[in-house]
DNA sequence: GACAGATGAAGGA
DNA sequence: TCCTTCATCTGTC
């Protein structure tokens, strides 16, 4: 496994999101905790050697400015590198098929286990989504379930609304 | 090995 | 048209 873990917050205008960062990139996003107060920022969970801080802070320029991209409806130019190290290539596969989802663009859980050439495969896509550690970069927001329905969010489906209106998206 | 799940489709009222 | 039920597949315990 990957160590040690580095958490650093990202601030945006919608609060502010928790970054993990392992030696090999981004692990994992938390939501902000809603009403609670902001943490103030600095790296903490790890000891990073030199070099390495030096390449967190780069992927964390990346993680913020696609964070930020995406949160204002626009397509993310720059992605720091994933650490998936530990998921299963299914997820892998279904996270990978969520990348190339585009601002404003959906698809349905049906549609997603059909381009990962499992179509039957639909309710472990949404278990997939579930495991999602990457919220928002991995847009797990733009699967939505058939004939538009919203379906669910691990991070609560009032983000998944948000960040769909955000993006122009209708749903049901 | 059993169970649960962010689904989807079909059938009945 | 809406609701209920069931089939299917994968992950987790």
């Amino acid at each position: 496994m990957n160590s040690p873990l580095i958490k650093l917050p990202v601030t945006t205008r919608e609060g502010v999101f928790i970054a993990h960062y392992s030696e090999t990139g981004l692990t994992g996003l938390d939501f902000p905790k809603l009403s609670k107060r902001i943490p103030s920022a600095r790296i903490s969970g790890g000891n990073p050697s030199k070099p390495m801080a030096g390449q967190i802070r780069r992927w964390h320029r990346a993680t913020t400015a696609a964070l930020k991209s995406i949160l204002g409806g626009r397509a993310a130019k720059t992605f720091p590198p994933f650490d998936w190290s530990g998921k299963t290539k299914f997820q892998q596969a279904v996270w990978n098929e969520m990348l190339k989802l585009g601002p404003g663009e959906t698809r349905s859980y049906g549609e997603i286990a059909e381009a990962i050439g499992k179509p039957k495969a639909v309710r472990a896509v949404g278990g997939a989504c579930g495991a999602n550690p990457i919220p928002v970069l991995v847009p797990c927001h733009r699967i939505l379930a058939a004939n538009q329905k919203i379906g669910g969010f691990s991070g609560g489906l009032k983000w998944k609304m948000k960040l769909l209106a955000r993006e122009g998206v209708g749903f049901i």
